[in-house]
DNA sequence: GGGGAGTGTCGAAGCGCTTCGATGACCGGC
DNA sequence: GCCGGTCATCGAAGCGCTTCGACACTCCCC
């Protein structure tokens, strides 16, 4: 079982067939009897083969592994990452495909490394930031990518993304349908903005828009993720807008926070503030109360990105932009 | 530059030596002149070469890429796992080898197939549980391992990790030093120590007997995630120990939730109870008061799990066991 | 000054797989 | 009963690299 390494040569011996035989039985890229072909297959599993993944990539140009390159930066919010990363695998394994994990030690040169090395043959990029370095080298490479998230000048790219201007607006719409007339959207820290990452950015512009377009009063705030910061936020605002009574939380380390800020400030939820959040389904349904959510929906997003990218591999176009609708989940604090 | 790929064939003519020569001034396994050295790295940069990792893993029977086989389960908590991957990743890269990320859907197949097809070379095993059915398949597998964490039959396997009965030990040590005679542990969620996960059962371990060698009065409890069930269980042993004065928390998740609930049950921190954390340095830091707490080297683990690790592919032997040592950071929350 | 003992380099044989062109066998139509 | 066309299979030529044995030099000691 463990023992020795076995090739396709003893496997085709074991088969009386020839080595292209199995190998066609394998790829399905030439017609084969069906005695043959079951030959073949009962052979493979006397033997427990698995063929040799180097040599297939030599002989094939095809390494069967998708390169996952996640940097690991300060204000990024890692379990969503994680439920990214797994989300590819389990998606790519669907396709046959390995992952390989990049981090951002290596900058650029690592992608470079590994496309001309041939150790993978397309590239999925998560935390995608509005002016990011990797983009352009991407466009000079051969090998298909698909970044999850959307840089400034997506032309060319292919994009995957929770659709963040519609799940700030929901938020907004929901306070308003629920009588909120005075609302406010707690963010990012501001580090955030500055460094431009685009989900963040583009939740409060869906935010602002839909606050106009309802004719509610809103304002949305950067939020710095430790208890004294959130507290000193929301004292603040409660201080100059008493009649504040809708809360958007964009920001998954801080809704602890400010949920405790709130009930120190004496606030009931959602009897005085009623609190919406974009975060996984998990840290809404942990929080007390629980929170009414638009959830992030990883596996979606990871699911599709590696879609896309086996479709682009196979030489198909795609469309450049996939914005993935947000999901609203009503729970008690609204 | 990222035209058609390069191969050893056109850097020998370039250079005007023979291919055989580039590949052993690329692995340095015959002596080569000074002169011919210069001038074959003078042509492969100039071409800019980068070995096919196919070809290579098929000549050389080394892939050069280690599988980092991460479970992602309940209870585990994710933003560590993921400083453990990144370190992991970051440190086989110092060696010259890549990651391939294995997650726990395929199970102990994936482990077995990338083993077989010669994808890697080697594993690191992540969030092993004492019980592991991942741990029998490692054993009969001719390709090394290392382990992070510990199952309950470590015999003739590589493990490592920090050592949380000395963790556990050293957070009571620390508030028996200040004076305090009645502490509690809260632990992770009852699932886990069910599970059998090794290093909350050690931990906690450490903790009982740290209690008895000091003569001070502990009890350890599991404690769920959840803000209302960690308030329930505070409140209960508030209740029925009012002079407790003492708190050592090993889990992250819920150590945002303890300070609440200390806060709406009136005590202070750390005049009335003193707070000590097993938890990674910006858990700690960002809660209010900041903790004083126990970190979880991740970095430190990563490193040494792939130290190990490459010692084994180079035949040499690795002791069974490395325990890291705990380090304890003050900070205000005693 | 002839015989080892290095040094530095080359050529060729694989590593295990895919893929292309070739070869039979078999079929129906005339 | 011969021809063209499928269908199923085979053999061989690579893919780009490592590694082994061979070879030609140089050096130095007796």
């Amino acid at each position: 079982m463990s023992g020795r390494t076995v090739t396709i040569t003893e496997v085709a011996r074991h088969a009386g067939v020839a080595v292209s035989t199995v190998s066609y039985v394998l790829s399905g890229k030439r017609t084969i009897s069906a005695g043959t072909r079951r030959r073949v297959l009962d052979s493979i599993d006397a033997l427990g083969y698995h063929p040799h993944a180097g040599a297939r990539a030599l002989a094939s140009k095809r390494a069967n592994v998708i390169a996952l390159v996640l940097p690991l930066r300060a204000g990024m919010h890692v379990p969503v990452l994680m439920r990214f990363a797994s989300a590819v695998v389990t998606a790519a394994r669907r396709y046959d495909h390995d992952v390989l994990l990049l981090t951002a030690d290596e900058g650029t040169d690592g992608i470079r490394r590994v496309a001309a090395s041939a150790l993978v043959d397309a590239f999925v990029l998560m935390d995608v930031e509005l002016d990011d370095n990797r983009v352009p080298l991407l466009r000079e490479l051969a090998e298909p990518s698909v970044l999850i998230g959307f840089p400034a000048e997506p032309a060319g790219l292919t994009c995957v993304d929770l659709d963040f201007a519609a799940a700030g607006g929901q938020c907004v719409a929901h306070l308003a349908e629920r009588g909120h007339s005075r609302i406010a959207l707690l963010g990012a820290p501001a580090v955030v903005y500055e460094r431009g990452t685009g989900f963040a950015r583009r939740t409060r512009e869906g935010f602002v828009a839909a606050v106009a377009a309802h004719r509610v009063a809103g304002v949305a705030l950067p939020c710095e993720e430790t208890f004294d910061e959130v507290y000193a936020t929301l004292a603040r605002l409660l201080r100059d807008q008493p009649d504040l009574s809708g809360l958007v939380v964009h920001n998954e380390a801080a809704v602890g926070h400010v949920l405790s800020a709130l009930r120190q400030l004496g606030r009931r939820v959602p009897a005085d503030v009623a609190v919406v959040a974009i975060c996984p389904d998990d840290v809404a349904e942990r929080a007390s109360p629980a929170l009414t959510s638009v959830l992030i929906p990883a596996e979606e997003v990871g699911r599709e990105a590696v879609r896309l990218l086996m479709e682009k591999l196979d030489g198909r176009t795609v469309p450049d932009a996939t914005l993935l609708a947000p999901h609203l989940a009503l729970r008690a604090s609204t």
